[in-house]
DNA sequence: AACCGACCCAACCGCTTGCTA
DNA sequence: TTAGCAAGCGGTTGGGTCGGT
C-alpha cells in the first residue's frame, strides 16, 4: 500500500544553496527535464529533499524567471488580481510571466501592502480604511442559508447571462469565504452596444488597456477568429476565462 | 567602527489535494 | 475502497543587508 518515503530527511542538507548545488540541479534538469522531484536529488547527486530542489528551481533557477524590480504596471496588476483572488499567489503569478508565487507574495508583503496602507486602503479588503465595515457582506458557503445559497451558487459562465445565475444547487463543503462588497462600478457608456462591451478581454476590463499581451482592442469590434466563446477574441486566457473556469467579466454583483 | 533596528527574500514548514498501489 | 505518498500551495521564519545613530 502506498509508496516509499520521498527522501531520507536525516541525510539531507538544509539552508542556503551553494553554487555547486545550483549547478548540479541546473545541469540535471537541462539533461533530463523536471520530471520526478522525488528521485531527482539522488539522480543529480544532491543531498537535498526533492521538495527543496523543486522550490529552488521554481523560485530561483528557472531560466525564464524575470529578475529585477516590479514595474508600475505589474504593481497595479497584482493589486487588481489580489482584490479578485485574494492570497492565491500561484494564480496571480500565473498571470505575471517570469514571476513566481513566492516572489509576488514577498513583494506584496513588503511593498504593496505598505503602498496600499499609505493610500488609506486596507490591503486585505481593498476598501478604504475609513469605510464602515457594515457595507461588507461576507458570504460563507459553509453556513449559508437556503435562500442565500440560491444567490451565491452558480457563477456559471454563460455569455448571454449578465447577472448571477440562480440555481438550486448545493455546495455544502465549499467555503470560499468570499467578501463581496458593493462593486466598484463604472457605468458603461450609453452609446456602447452590449456586444461591444462583452468583447473586452479581462485585462482590459481590469483597466489594463495598455497590456502588451492584450489584442482585443485591435479586433474586438469584429469578434472574428477564436470567438467561439461568443465574447472575447483576446489571445489571453486571462484567469483561465476561456477555459470556462472563471468568468468575472459578466458578473454583476447584486447583494 | 560598532551597534541596532528595519527591511528583504530565500528557504522551510505544515497543510491540502490528487494520484497510486 | 482506502491508506499513503508526491506535488503544490500559502504562511512563516531566519539570516543577510542596509541605513541611521
Amino acid at each position: 500500500m502506498g509508496r516509499s518515503p520521498c527522501c531520507e530527511k536525516a541525510h539531507t542538507n538544509k539552508g542556503a544553496w551553494t553554487k555547486e548545488e545550483d549547478d548540479r540541479l541546473i545541469a540535471h534538469i537541462r539533461a533530463h527535464g523536471e520530471g520526478c522531484w522525488r528521485s531527482l536529488p539522488k539522480a543529480a547527486g544532491l543531498l537535498r529533499c526533492g521538495k527543496s530542489c523543486r522550490l529552488r528551481w521554481i523560485n530561483y533557477l528557472r531560466p525564464d524567471l524575470k529578475r529585477g524590480n516590479f514595474t508600475e504596471e505589474e504593481d497595479e496588476l497584482i493589486i487588481k488580481l489580489h482584490s479578485l483572488l485574494g492570497n492565491k499567489w500561484s494564480l496571480i503569478a500565473g498571470r505575471l510571466p517570469g514571476r513566481t508565487d513566492n516572489e509576488i507574495k514577498n513583494y506584496w508583503n513588503t511593498h504593496i501592502r505598505r503602498k496600499l496602507l499609505s493610500r488609506g486602503v486596507d490591503p486585505a479588503t481593498h476598501r478604504a480604511m475609513n469605510e464602515p465595515v457594515s457595507d461588507v457582506k461576507t458570504i460563507s458557503f459553509a453556513s449559508v442559508t437556503k435562500e442565500e445559497e440560491k444567490i451565491v451558487v452558480g457563477y456559471e459562465c454563460k455569455e448571454e447571462k449578465t447577472s448571477i445565475i440562480q440555481r438550486e444547487e448545493r455546495c455544502p463543503d465549499l467555503n470560499l469565504e468570499l467578501q463581496i462588497s458593493p462593486p466598484y462600478y463604472q457605468p458603461p457608456q450609453e452609446s456602447m452596444k452590449s456586444s461591444e462591451r462583452r468583447s473586452l478581454c479581462f485585462s482590459c476590463s481590469l483597466g489594463l488597456l495598455n497590456s502588451k499581451d492584450c489584442t482585443c482592442s485591435s479586433s474586438s469590434s469584429t469578434s472574428s477568429g477564436g470567438g467561439s466563446d461568443g465574447g472575447t477574441v483576446c489571445g489571453n486566457d486571462f484567469l483561465g476565462l476561456r477555459s470556462g473556469i472563471l468568468d468575472f467579466r459578466n458578473w454583476d454583483m447584486k447583494i
